[in-house]
DNA sequence: ACCTATTGCTCAGCACACTGACTATTTCTG
DNA sequence: CAGAAATAGTCAGTGTGCTGAGCAATAGGT
């Protein structure tokens, strides 16, 4: 009667596409690191010594979740965390050696996953695919600070 | 150094895409009900005394995360849950004529929802972006019984 | 200097989401 | 019909992901 079809909700078809890449991340690249850890280790390959605020913006995670996972891969000790001497609140991070072993480790492959996740699509279809995304998740973004993006004050 | 570009894996932008859904979700639709509760709601309302299992293959949850869900939406009173008085281990699934009522009201907000995250896409392009996203997740959810679609036993 | 606002982080609480181990029931097979 | 295999649910454990409350440190304004 009042059914929906879920086929063309896209919250349904983003939480299926998630679930296809854990699928897929587990068997392909890790069982004990996960994707946002990855994508953690990696903000701290580009940028060493960056505070947990900022990594969690640069891989866009909140304060909370962050906190979590940076806590994890500090007890597996693919990072150090110290008090900024300059500003007592920041912690400021870097990879240990181990870090940047399993963060080179992963990247490998995480890449040759991501040929086998993106395979039924051609080339062009998968850049496509990568700007459709975007231009989706980057306009709900900009839905967040109502009032804020009007230029003038 | 060996810092990758995640604004290419599919997986962040996976990730990305259901927290932009989540927010607009929230702001949107209820912040009682969340996505996967309506998803339930809707596949009863489809098809009335539906055992967990069975809901939990429709809506794309596994077991245990459906028991949640199914629980949750109980202790709500959207719906009841019955021994199957055929197989005991069954439980078959209704809704509430208050869940019925909720379902009807969150599907009329959900199409709302659903025009503002995809109104940066004109209409060819939602179609090509359902496409994909389809063909993607269907492509990685084969790969889950790897012995098994030959055919021939 | 002092008071206030902001900022970085923690913590509690809730809700998915998965795996693996277990229980109870049914079904299949000899 | 008895024993074995399959099936539906539960439970424990782990890991995101969010909000809201609170705390300590810093920064800004007077």
């Amino acid at each position: 009667m009042g059914a929906v079809d879920l086929t063309t909700h896209p919250g349904h078809l983003a939480r299926r596409l998630q679930q296809a890449h854990h699928l897929l991340w587990n068997t392909m690249v890790s069982e004990e690191i996960t994707s946002p850890q990855f994508a953690v280790l990696n903000a701290l390959v580009a940028e060493p010594g960056l505070d947990q605020r900022t990594v969690g913006e640069r891989v866009g995670l909140d304060r909370s979740t962050i906190a979590e996972v940076i806590s994890r891969l500090g007890r597996r000790g693919l990072l150090d965390k110290v008090r900024d001497p300059q500003d007592g609140r920041r912690f400021l991070l870097r990879l240990t050696d181990e870090g940047v072993r399993t963060h080179r480790k992963l990247t490998v492959r995480t890449a040759r996953m991501n040929q086998v996740f993106l395979a039924p699509l051609s080339a062009e279809e998968q850049a496509v695919f990568f700007d459709l995304l975007h231009r989706v998740s980057d306009a709900a973004e900009g839905l967040r600070n109502p009032g804020e993006p009007l230029g003038a004050v």
